[in-house]
RNA sequence: GGAGGAUUAGCUCAGUUGGGAGAGCACUUGCCUUACAAGCAAGGGGUCACUGGUUCGAGCCCGGUAUUCUCCACCA
């Protein structure tokens, strides 16, 4: 048998252990076993990277429902893939091309695509390697890439089936367009952010020469070339009279009429409006009602187009440019109203920081009206996706009520190419390539979420139909609030399309990781923190626990170093906990011994901890299966550090040093035992040093393979009372001791002799103090006393107790008790309480009172012989009268 | 404009059907006690943002207010 070094070095834990699992092959699924589904498919990250800490969060969450899961008796699936990343791939790749003066237009598009394979394979392995520092459990058997062919043929397919359908079409109007990237974007691809702006004013001169004007107030100069018309509301009498009087756009020689059109507000600005039909989406509609030809003014890359309608200074302009001059202009040529400063919400393209351009252009759209109300309508029975926290539910409800078409073309190379074909205004939608010559494929290719959308069933979906009917629907899905709308409600409402089922049963949402100021972590702000640094320094047993048990579900996580600090103490108390009890069980061998053979032998400190330790497991499966790692973790915590190191372990060496080899031997049964459960139980948090101290203890592979802990079947209910008395007892004298060292020369138990002969001898050992006794009744000596639940501590000090002091001393314990007696006698009495409250509440708080009421005679007692006399109280009759 | 978080000890946060306010870190005191000084033992510290209500009883449930964060929508 191996020995655990002195000291906790999580580097010589971690050495091989990954490689080791995986020559095992302890985390590849078996879609033939019999044993019961679980599955899980990792949120493919974007090959675009590194991975940050939100993704060890993220996936720390699914490892450890995995490892849970696994050794809970589960089949456990966790599918590992990753994501093409359409844009935000290109965009490295283009601008590392950059870096050597290259534009992709330069190589083409065939070596652009092959440059970018080969980007993905590094950052693949990179990724992967990354995985492995983490300790995931993945089934790397069944990785998927979304650009792998299979799967690209399922996105043809379920293209081709959405477009037959009738729910993907070609729209021309207006949509996101990003001028730096060069594409269109769905409408959540746009972060608003507020900017300072200008409103400017400018005169519109009537065209018959009069020099009647009009004002009008935009936002956007550099439009103005576009507009097709001046719009006022039909019921606004100020402006009826003009209707279909024209007006000029100042700087051009161009005049636009007055139209009628009720998407006009009166009450704001001067209630007349421009119409810039093809640079907004508003205007659109309307110039769309009243048949006007949209008018381009702006270019792709977001320079002002060479036309008839931009004067020719403007031309090739950038469109910041543009709308300078164009103020510049109008003041020189007296049109300027006035400018005034605004803070406004201005679209930003997600990937490239460009602010998006509302542009006319011809797009796929998804319709999503159906396939909204489809979800929405299966959320409301009982099979529905079970949302945790449940209030990301309505989240996801408000998202798909409000729904808008999908936009799911991208001007972009790197990704899914669309399966339609175009000749002479005909359009053929297909897998295939249509018969016949003179066939051009459509360039573009689709939103990179298109794909992740299909990942539920398509992960699933590679020439194994198996794995569908023993994996899919997924288990549980787990990913941070900000993916709801990008990626969840589109599985939620393909997976319901396609398949007729949910794509998964729950949803598990977490929150974002912050800095340590509460600040989202960020590369402007260069405050990110790489994991991979964290795990050098602490340990990746550390990180996860620590981002695990610092945040409840949902919400929002602070990174700090003082939380890794206080993992890293914990598991070096576990690895000292370990050290102790293997180096004195050695004779104890796990695969023959039963801690039911001694259940005659338990004293009251065996039967505790095992009581505990059951309470521990009830607890931790019950929040285990609630998604509440919390909660968990801090009860095995507690369960570790507090009853098992700090009592247990103390109260086992006076059994070990003690000559009753049979009683050593039940000691070092209890010992490993529970050692055994908490390296079990502890093994989803801290992979690594469970795996090490396990292997230890039993001559396994891996601890994944063992079983979860279940709870102890033995009576050890009634000793949890006595030896809280012991712990009690032993804090007491420690507490005297500490202030008189050495004057202490006897302690005496009053009352009946509940407590066993070792359990004295516990207190002597533990609290260091010569032998304690019970005795029939107080003794004769001066002593500080205190009254316990049922017994009567004396601590002699041999004549040195300072009478006054101990008189105080009991007059203080005196008054505690009143306060609690008071507390009792208020819930007992009040007639309300003792007839709705549970039984068991009831018969607790009674045992509660009738434990003060002994206690306060015991008190009263004790004073008298100072002649202190302290008569019960009303009150402590009362509540006496009440108890019976 | 709409929605949703958050508000608990000096700091960061838990608090599971309503039933005596908790942890980690920090702080004070005493200890190198044969698993652990990155430790052990003891201790101080909180009108649970404010306010009304429901209840015998509210950190928890309901209404309102304040502060703060986030998301969605709109802004010619």
């Amino acid at each position: 048998m191996k020995t655990l070094d002195p000291k906790f070095d999580h580097k010589q834990v971690e050495e091989g252990k990954y490689e080791q699992w995986l020559a095992d092959g302890v985390f590849t699924a078996d879609v033939n076993s019999d044993k019961k589904p679980y599955s899980i498919i990792l949120p493919p990250p974007n090959v675009t990277g590194k991975l940050h800490l939100g993704h060890a969060w993220d996936t720390t969450l699914q490892d450890m429902l995995i490892r849970y899961k696994k050794m809970q008796g589960y089949e456990a699936l966790w599918l590992p893939g990753m994501d093409h990343a359409g844009i935000a791939t290109q965009s490295k790749v283009e601008n590392l091309l950059y870096e050597q003066g290259i534009s992709k237009h330069d190589i083409g598009r065939d070596a652009f695509i092959e440059k970018t394979w080969e980007w993905k394979h590094e950052y693949a392995d990179f990724i992967r390697s990354q995985w492995a520092k983490m300790g995931l459990a993945l089934d790397y058997s069944r990785e998927k890439f979304t650009l792998d062919s299979d799967v690209n043929e399922t996105v043809n397919e379920v293209f081709v089936k959405l477009y037959e359908q009738g729910l993907i079409y070609q729209g021309y109007r207006i949509t996101n367009w990003d001028p730096k990237a060069q594409t269109a974007l769905s409408d959540i691809e746009v972060i608003h952010q507020d900017v300072e702006g200008g409103e400017h004013y400018f005169k519109y001169m009537a065209a018959d020469g009069s020099g009647d004007y009009l004002e009008i107030m935009t936002t956007r100069p550099e439009t103005m070339f576009g507009d097709g018309a001046l719009a006022v509301h039909p019921d606004d009498e100020r402006y009826s009279s003009l209707v279909g009087r024209e007006y000029i756009i100042p700087n051009t020689g161009r005049a636009v009429p007055v139209i009628q059109d009720e998407y006009v507000s009166m009450d704001k600005g001067s209630g007349v409006v421009k119409i810039t039909m093809a640079h907004d989406p508003n205007d659109f509609a309307v110039a769309n009602r009243h048949g006007m030809k949209p008018i381009i003014v702006m270019d792709e890359d977001g320079s002002m187009s060479a036309n008839e309608y931009v004067p020719t200074e403007f031309q090739g302009l950038d469109r910041f440019e543009a709308r300078k001059r164009q103020i510049e202009l109008a003041d020189e040529n007296g049109l300027l109203v006035k400018v005034e400063k605004i803070i406004h919400s201005v679209g930003h393209s997600e990937r490239s920081g460009a602010v998006v351009e509302p542009l006319l252009s011809k797009q796929w759209y998804v319709k999503m009206e159906d396939l909204a109300s489809r979800s929405l309508e299966f959320q409301q029975t009982d099979d529905k996706v079970n949302f945790v926290p449940d209030r990301f539910e309505t989240t996801f409800n408000r998202w798909m009520e409000n729904i808008q078409d999908w936009c799911i073309s991208r001007q972009l190379w790197w990704g899914h190419q669309i399966p339609a074909w175009y000749r002479d205004g005909e359009v053929y939608v297909g897998t295939e390539a249509p018969e016949g010559e003179g066939w051009t494929r459509d360039e573009d290719v689709l939103d990179t979420w298109f794909s992740s959308a299909l990942w539920p069933f398509v992960m699933v979906n590679h020439g194994k139909e198996d794995d569908i009917s023993k994996f899919f629907p997924q288990s549980t899905l787990v990913t941070g609030y900000d993916i709801i709308f990008f990626w969840v409600s589109r599985m939620i409402f393909q997976t319901l399309h396609f398949t007729d089922q949910k794509p998964f049963e729950d949803v598990l949402i977490h929150g974002l990781i912050r800095d340590s100021e509460g600040r989202k972590m960020s590369k402007s702000l260069g405050n990110g923190v790489d994991p991979m640094d964290v795990i050098e320094e602490y340990g990746v047993d550390s990180l996860r626990f620590f981002l695990t048990t610092n945040s409840a579900p949902g919400q929002d996580l602070r990174y700090q170093t003082e939380k890794l600090d206080s993992s890293w103490n914990f598991i070096n108390k576990i690895w000292n906990v370990s050290r102790y009890v293997l180096s004195n069980t050695e004779e104890v061998d796990m695969s023959t011994v039963n801690i039911a053979d001694y259940k005659d032998q338990l004293n009251n400190s065996d039967k505790f901890i095992i009581n505990r330790l059951n309470e521990t497991i009830n607890n931790i499966n019950y929040n285990m299966d609630k998604y509440e790692f919390g909660e968990a973790g801090r009860s095995l915590y507690e369960f570790i550090w507090d009853d098992f190191a700090s009592w247990y372990i103390e109260v086992s060496k006076v059994s070990l040093h003690n000559d009753d080899v049979d009683a050593q031997f039940k000691t070092k049964v209890v010992l490993k035992t529970v050692l055994t459960a908490i390296i079990k139980l502890l093994h989803p948090y801290m992979p690594f040093v469970t795996e090490e101290i396990y292997t230890q203890i039993e001559d396994v592979k891996s601890i994944v393979l063992t079983t979860w802990p279940e709870v102890i079947e033995l009576d050890v209910t009634n000793n949890f009372e006595l030896t809280k008395d012991v712990i009690t007892a032993v804090r007491n004298i420690k507490a005297e001791n500490d202030l008189k060292p050495s004057e202490m020369v006897s302690i005496e138990l009053e009352g009946e002799p509940v407590l066993s002969d070792f359990d004295l001898l516990a207190i002597s050992k533990l609290a260091k103090t010569n032998d304690v006794n019970f005795v029939a009744s107080t003794p004769e000596y001066d002593a500080f006393s205190r009254v316990l639940d049922g017994l009567v501590l004396h601590m002699n000090s041999e004549g040195l107790i300072d009478v006054e002091a101990k008189i105080n001393d009991l007059q203080a314990q005196a008054k505690k008790l009143d306060g609690e007696i008071m507390r009792s006698l208020k819930m007992l009495s009040n007639e309300n309480f003792v007839s709705k409250a549970p039984e068991a509440k009831l018969v607790a708080e009674k045992e509660k009172a009738s434990s003060y009421l002994v206690q306060k005679t015991e008190t009263i007692e004790l004073l008298k012989d100072y002649d202190v006399i302290l008569e019960a109280s009303e009150v402590e009759a009362n509540l006496a009268e009440l108890i019976k």
